[in-house]
This record gives C-alpha cells, sequence and structure tokens, in this order.
DNA sequence: CAGTCTGTGTCATCATGTTGACATGGGTCA
DNA sequence: TGACCCATGTCAACATGATGACACAGACTG
C-alpha cells in the first residue's frame, strides 16, 4: 500500500496539513487562513473568487475566510469593485505583522519536511508533482470547483 | 509559489482527489468508501479503529463510512469482538465486485497522472513523499487524530 | 440596441469530518 | 483481587467546505 502513488501523496498531504495546524495554533491562525495571507501578501489586490482558485476551495468557503480576517483587521476589501463585481483585497500592516510571524512557524515546519531531501531531489520532487496535477487537471472536473 | 513544496503537494492532492471523486460517481462511491474497501481487500478483518488511522481520518468519520458499507452489503462486521471491543471487518463478495470495478476506473486515473514519469521516477517520488511524511510525523500531534 | 454568455459576490442548505464525552473490554501492576 | 491505563465503539454537538441558486456587472454577438 505504502507503494501507491496516490496513498503516500495523501498521507503527506494529511501530515502536512496536520503539522502546520499544530503550528499556525498558537497565532490563532488556519491553514486556509495563513495561505489567504501568504497569496495576498505575494500578489495583493486579488479577489475572492481568484483567492479560491488559488488555493483549491470554492469562492463561498474563501469568502468566509476572508471575512472573518477582514473583522479581525488583518486585510481590508475595497468597496469598490475593480473589474466586474470583483473586489480587490488587501493586507492591512496588522495582518502583515502576523503573517511575518506565521512564516517563521511554517518555515520550520518546511524545513523539517525537507531535511531528509538535497536541494535537486527537492526541485525534482516539485516538478513531478507539478507534472502529476498538469495530467489530472482535465479529469479533475476541467477545472477546480471554483 | 509553485515553488513551495507544500503548495505544489496541496495541488497535486486535491486534483487527484477531484479525479478520483469523478471517477468513482459513476459507480456510487466515495474516495472514502473506495479506500475503505481496498483496505479491507489487502487486509481483511480490520476494526474501524485500525481502518481510521490507515486512512488518516477519526475513527467516527470512518464509523459512518462502514455504517453506509454495510447497509449496502459491501461488507460484514464480526458481531464478536476480536480482541477487546474491535469488531473485525470483512468484504462481502458484492463488496468485492463494486471493489473490482472501481480498481479499474482508479486505475485510469492513476495511470494518467503517471504518465510523465519514468518507472524511477515514480519510485523516487513514492520514497519522498515517504520520507516527508516520516519527517512530520512527530509535529502532527504525535499521531494522527486517532 | 437587445440578447446571451461569463465571472463574481452572496445566501441558504447540505454533506463530511472533527472534537468532546461516555461506557466498555482487556491488559498491567501494586 | 482491585486500581489503573489504554484502546475501541458510539453518541452528541460543532466546524468546515461543497452545492445549488440568485442577482448583478461587464463583454461579446446578432
Amino acid at each position: 500500500m505504502d507503494e501507491q502513488v496516490g496513498y503516500v501523496l495523501k498521507k503527506a498531504a494529511s501530515v502536512l496539513r496536520s503539522a502546520m495546524d499544530n503550528a499556525l495554533r498558537p497565532l490563532g491562525l488556519t491553514v486556509p487562513q495563513y495561505a489567504c495571507l501568504e497569496l495576498l501578501r505575494q500578489q495583493p489586490g486579488l479577489s475572492g473568487s481568484e483567492l479560491a482558485r488559488a488555493m483549491f476551495v470554492s469562492r463561498q468557503s474563501m469568502n468566509l475566510v476572508v471575512k472573518g480576517l477582514e473583522r479581525r483587521g488583518m486585510l481590508t476589501r475595497s468597496p469598490v469593485p475593480r473589474h466586474g463585481k470583483a473586489l480587490p483585497t488587501e493586507l492591512t500592516p496588522a495582518g502583515l505583522g502576523q503573517l511575518a510571524a506565521a512564516n517563521e512557524a511554517v518555515s520550520v515546519v518546511e524545513k523539517k519536511m525537507l531535511a531528509a531531501l538535497t536541494a535537486d531531489a527537492e526541485r525534482r520532487l516539485c516538478a513531478d508533482l507539478t507534472a502529476c496535477a498538469a495530467a489530472l487537471s482535465d479529469l479533475a472536473g476541467e477545472a477546480d470547483p471554483d
């Protein structure tokens, strides 16, 4: 069973998720919340739907995450649509601060996860996983649920 | 962002889950249900808790999956505990038949996912993912939730 | 211009999985 | 033997995410 790619993939994703949850809990952040903040740092002004697609969840779920972070003052949603009804979202200084702390915690987890891998192996792993995801993209509903 | 192992890992797992859901839907099976059947084929007599651990979910969730499959006649739970309160679970002929069909569908997905990888690359991928999971196991709650 | 299509935000509802709690069976050790 | 600890099955409450549906803004086409 441990030789099935699908199984070990699920196992690795599950363990990583659990480890990140534990690392982020002291900061009062969940994994989706952290991912949302990090995405907005890299690409300020993303809309809710864009965030949802980048994170492989529905835009409804992402809406809840964004609302929660907005209520806590981590980010702001421009009240004026940018293009259609898309509301640009950006980090606040408070959100940026929380994100910095979160990145430290997450970095510890990533370091530990990749400790046994060489830099080459890490690049190869990324490339292979990306190739797997790309090969399946047309079997996965022609696109993410949202 | 596509160079972060954690991100591509989540992406690959998400796409694979979605593809398997689509492949199994015509058979009336969900991914957890399929995984449960396949586990029982490889290791007949597993208890609910053992199944849950192998699948990285709580024993409560697994209990629901097992109950559903039992109600549909796919498996049977021995009414007499084997060791403590552990109830051994086994596939019925009907369950074995459904599983065979499901394995065909899943095989198509796996083949497609791994099409771009050589046999060596596939083994390497499995080994690296397993190593990552093992390295994180002590950060992930000292064990699975159940 | 009217009609249609796509993308977005949002609401209500539902499915799935988790946590917390409890009783029970089995083992260990004083 | 009795006290303790651990694992299991099960119930209840809760959290999270998905689906379906609706309204609206923009683009494209006849």
